[in-house]
DNA sequence: CGGCATGTTGAAACGTTTCAACGAGAGTGG
DNA sequence: CCACTCTCGTTGAAACGTTTCAACATGCCG
């Protein structure tokens, strides 16, 4: 099922801003908690491993075996719902660690959404780690906790924004974590579909709230899958729902 | 700030039905992390708190330094936006852990909404406690896995759910927390502003959908706080929104 | 070039919010 | 006991935003 490679040389990511190219002798379970590259001792059953666009990295009620990195590329977490519809949870960028699950199965899928590359860790890797050294620990509950504060972000966003203002924060949330200046082009990692169903819209609906923001010279949309911020006050009030 | 009384006997656990009755001797910090009572040994800074109806048990920014776990009575944790609108993220019940936050501050509030009884336990004590005990690190990871795991549910309901399914879900959810059967009352354990917030509605929508359910006959509402379910089965495919 | 996936736009139907008015119940004090 | 007040819940009508269904445009790849 699961379609892995084993890159012959992982340093380059092009897409990662915040994150330090890592030699490949050093990749690690132990970098897997990191953020900038040290040189603590290597690890076992770790590896950067690539998935193609649109291939699945697991899905839901499968065993979870792995937890993963992003180095490139941009993964998305979603479920299945009875009624056919699909709900993303959440869009994982470069330097984004997901896969974490206590329960023995998968509760969400996470599919790459163009080609990805990942740093994948084994569960029982992170036990052991766990069990060795408490800044591990540490670093796995700030993981997690880190997640459940982006899920409740998302909450407030579907529970209270409506949908210009979705748009307009996710638009500034990519700026960001790409150190995208104004007046510069930033990528869109996502399709207008994925961005729908992230943000709990109609593609119909995030296609004329673009159009819209596109008319009123707040931003420009050089090709579908890139995006110039052209006023970015506009933008952010925007994004609070003033105006 | 905080409205903290040591209850002279926590042994009546009347909205508890999951919880078996702890006698003071043995609630513990290792009881924070049981669904059963053992007799574990005991261990310090642990104690049961009482919080009146409205009381903030934790608010957003305070540094966070205990995790809690609901005996009695029912918590909301939620979150202020800048507009002055509040988002209920989650409503804890009887033997729902919550407060585990490994940054410095709160990221949202939490408020009794009835009168409540709690067991509290410092972080410290987690910390300790992880660095002896496999399990308890286990449960740890487990209790943040489910918080995720049910931040999703709330994604998923919000993106892609009408009003109309989210109250009735919600409903089905309560009345399977309390153990009720078909035609009998089961409590309501927030006012009607507060489903509203959690839901992700405004009170009026909240309302006019609990009326529709009553005049067709799917519950019936002998009081403010009290629900009846009288239609199983339509009440479930309303939830999960055939018809 | 055709074929296919993806993105865009329009008009009507639908659900939700808004603003406004009114009702029901609990607690207080005369 | 009643009247008063305050909070909470309910209902109506118009305005608003989103979805739905349909048609059409664009880009990519064999």
């Amino acid at each position: 099922m699961l379609q892995i490679t084993i890159p012959r040389m992982p340093a380059e990511h092009a897409f990662c801003s915040t994150h330090s190219p890592i030699p490949a002798s050093l990749v690690t379970d132990s970098h897997f908690f990191q953020y900038t590259s040290s040189n603590s001792p290597a690890i076992a059953d770790s590896a950067t491993i690539q998935f193609e666009r649109k291939k699945t990295i697991y899905s839901q009620h499968d065993a979870a075996r792995h937890c993963y990195k992003v180095v490139k590329g941009a993964v998305r977490n979603s479920r299945i719902l009875t009624d056919g519809h699909r709900q993303i949870l959440d869009i994982f960028l470069p330097a984004d660690r997901f896969g974490i699950e206590t329960g023995d199965t998968r509760s969400s899928t996470a599919e790459a959404i163009g080609d990805v590359v990942l740093l994948r860790c084994a569960h029982t890797s992170i036990t052991r780690l766990n069990a060795d050294q408490p800044e591990t620990r540490q670093q796995m509950l700030a993981m997690l906790s880190r997640s459940l504060c982006r899920a409740q972000d998302h909450i407030v966003m579907l529970g209270h924004q409506r949908g210009e203002q979705r748009i307009c924060s996710f638009l500034l949330r990519l700026a960001k974590s790409q150190g995208c200046p104004v007046g510069e082009a930033f990528d869109l990692p996502v399709g207008r579909q994925d961005l729908a169903d992230y943000l709990g819209l109609t593609i119909e609906t995030a296609c004329r709230i673009l159009s819209r923001l596109k008319s009123s010279r707040i931003i420009s949309v050089p090709s579908r899958r890139q995006i110039i911020i052209l006023a970015l006050a506009r933008l952010e009030a925007a994004a609070s729902g003033n105006i």
